[in-house]
DNA sequence: ATTTAGCACTGTTAGTAATTGAGTGCTAAA
DNA sequence: TTTAGCACTCAATTACTAACAGTGCTAAAT
């Protein structure tokens, strides 16, 4: 009985909490008992919301800016929100149909068609959009192409089986048949295999091999070095949306912001890791670990060739936004994702 | 007599102009008729000062951004201040030092040597530095290599005598022989020609060739095709220093620069004409032509491979901006990168 | 004919005070 | 347990003032 009591007590609280915090992403503007009242239909009176709302300050989920202000919510109480949107709202049909006519030019390489997301991401959400490519070391070789150049100069082009396509230029002279030699040992040695076992690979093999000229060992080390070299691409689209945003009178965030979008690496960092979760992922307000990110929200959902999650994608926005509607559409563009590469995964297999 | 009359007082007119743009570079502030007789010294009382500011403001030079403070110039004012920079000054030894190290790896690929340029501008100027690839049209052609990938899909790969590398993937399937064929007749054909010559003669010499198969005259409209789609690339970095400035309350002007970097196609808009000069041009406030800059200027200047000019550079700054130094700056750097290129177009011809 | 000193004038800035109003917490009654 | 009532608080707005920096003009000085 008393058990129960206190469940009806607690759903109502959290009830006050997502109205708050609703109420507060609408307006922008600490919220109140009696607007609280006004808009939504709890049959309380505001005297008792804002005990309610005393009690959910108490617990750490709302502030004051000050005494005669109404509530906001504190990073853990959109933390709280959010966990609670276990649903995920579907996007409207309209704007479901939008993606997809987004995507009508077909792609063929797989960098135009992350790139054509992260600007969809961010059209839609009038926000920052974001893509990180395939983890590069996952990728699977398909084709390695060693082309001369001149007497001292082979470009090195790679090709994965996601469409991911990677050059270099290395100078060291080599004579021309050694070079087709090893061009097609190393397809037939690696193909298929991942880059990062690949990098290690290919000086084994090499040796295995037994090459006759000391040429020849000394590229494969180069090769290898290559592939170490490439770098985890990430596409980044609306950066200036944010500047747009009208109650982001702080020039901090925004700063931070055009310096993620110049350096890549730390964006990589701070999201690379939620490559391996499958859900949506809500990051509020950088969540400890990233101070720059402190204004600001980062929704992330990785996606996947049809095997396994290769990339992760997601937008960047400010704390206040409307987290539901913008969890739906990172949700969906990613199962769009999925299935465009499960295709050109495909087409590749012939 | 009369004539020397008026010399003489133009040019110290045109001192005071040159005084108060240069204080107000260095404090920010409007300055008054005081502040210029103590800093500088004309042996002129505050009072003939301000009857020689007032007439720059009728000229056009100076404005007042209300009656009681002091002068600032007018786009005018620092358009007439800029062109009377005739002798660029010099870059200090230690800078010159600074810049060359930055340089220090080697760079094999043109694409790398120009991000590097573009960084190097935004972090010596502290504002946006950019770097407009070389005019990719005007490019000539070293190498075109087709990969066949599978059946149908075929990777081209093109090579520049700049060393700029581009790749497309396309949909056909055609006989591997006639792909071997192609290959070297449009290698005998193309090499040394420009680009967008390249694209137009392609179908002719196919043509010519009498091509036993339509296959390979269809391919070589694809290629005709990817040659044309080259985008003319730019770098450009540092643009969240521009966020930085302190007096840079307005959040418009970050807006379009942040604009600017994520449509690159409208900077190179607005920076592509400068192709044409030699010297270093500053634009002041998008001077009439583009809105987005109206807060900003533009130091830029071309560079060449030594034959003629294929590039531009330059930085994005304030208005308020220590113009000399800058213009020293942009100067400086693109006599290094002519320097590069020219060694690299060397090493290419053997 | 210039230059300069003197002075009245003007608009910004900073500081203070008064007022308003939204919203709170607490208490006592329903 | 809920609610009405009330005193209280603090940010935001407005109004007013004083200080100040700098101007433009005029008349005297060079």
């Amino acid at each position: 009985m008393r058990q129960v009591a206190e469940n009806i007590l607690k759903e109502r609280k959290s009830r006050v909490l997502h109205a708050v915090i609703h109420e507060y992403i609408k307006t922008g503007k600490p919220v109140g008992s009696s607007s609280l009242e006004k808009g939504y239909n709890f049959n309380l009176s505001p005297a008792t919301l804002r005990s309610l709302m005393a009690e959910l300050e108490k617990d750490g989920f709302l502030t004051h800016p000050h005494t005669s202000a109404g509530r906001i919510p504190t990073d853990a109480g959109y933390r709280a929100y959010v966990d609670s949107l276990i649903e995920l709202q579907r996007l409207a049909v309209e704007e479901e149909e939008i993606i997809k006519k987004e995507y009508e030019k077909k792609t063929k390489e797989i960098d135009s068609l992350l790139s054509q997301t992260s600007k969809i991401l961010s059209g839609l959400s009038n926000y920052t959009g974001f893509v990180m490519a395939p983890k590069a070391k996952n990728n699977e070789i398909r084709n390695i192409e060693l082309i001369q150049i001149s007497s001292e100069q082979i470009l090195v082009v790679l090709l994965t089986k996601t469409g991911l396509v990677r050059h270099k230029m290395i100078n060291i002279s080599i004579d021309s048949d050694d070079l087709y030699e090893l061009k097609h040992f190393l397809n037939s040695k690696l193909r298929g295999i991942s880059l990062e076992e690949a990098s290690k690979r290919i000086i084994v093999e090499v040796q295995k091999y037994q090459s006759k000229q000391q040429d020849m060992f000394k590229l494969a080390g180069y090769i290898s070095n290559v592939i170490d070299s490439i770098q985890d691409d990430i596409y980044m689209n609306g950066a200036s949306n944010v500047l747009a945003i009208p109650d982001f009178n702080d020039f901090e965030s925004a700063r931070c912001l055009m310096n993620l979008n110049e350096h890549k690496d730390r964006l990589i960092e701070i999201i690379g890791k939620d490559l391996d979760i499958s859900s949506i992922k809500v990051q509020i307000g950088g969540e400890g670990n990233s101070a720059e990110l402190k204004d600001l929200s980062v929704i992330t959902t990785s996606y996947s060739d049809g095997n396994k999650t290769i990339g992760v994608l997601g937008i960047i926005g400010p704390k206040r936004m409307e987290y539901d509607k913008m969890m739906a559409l990172v949700n969906s563009v990613s199962k769009i994702v999925n299935g465009f590469l499960l295709k050109m995964g495909e087409d590749s297999d012939d």
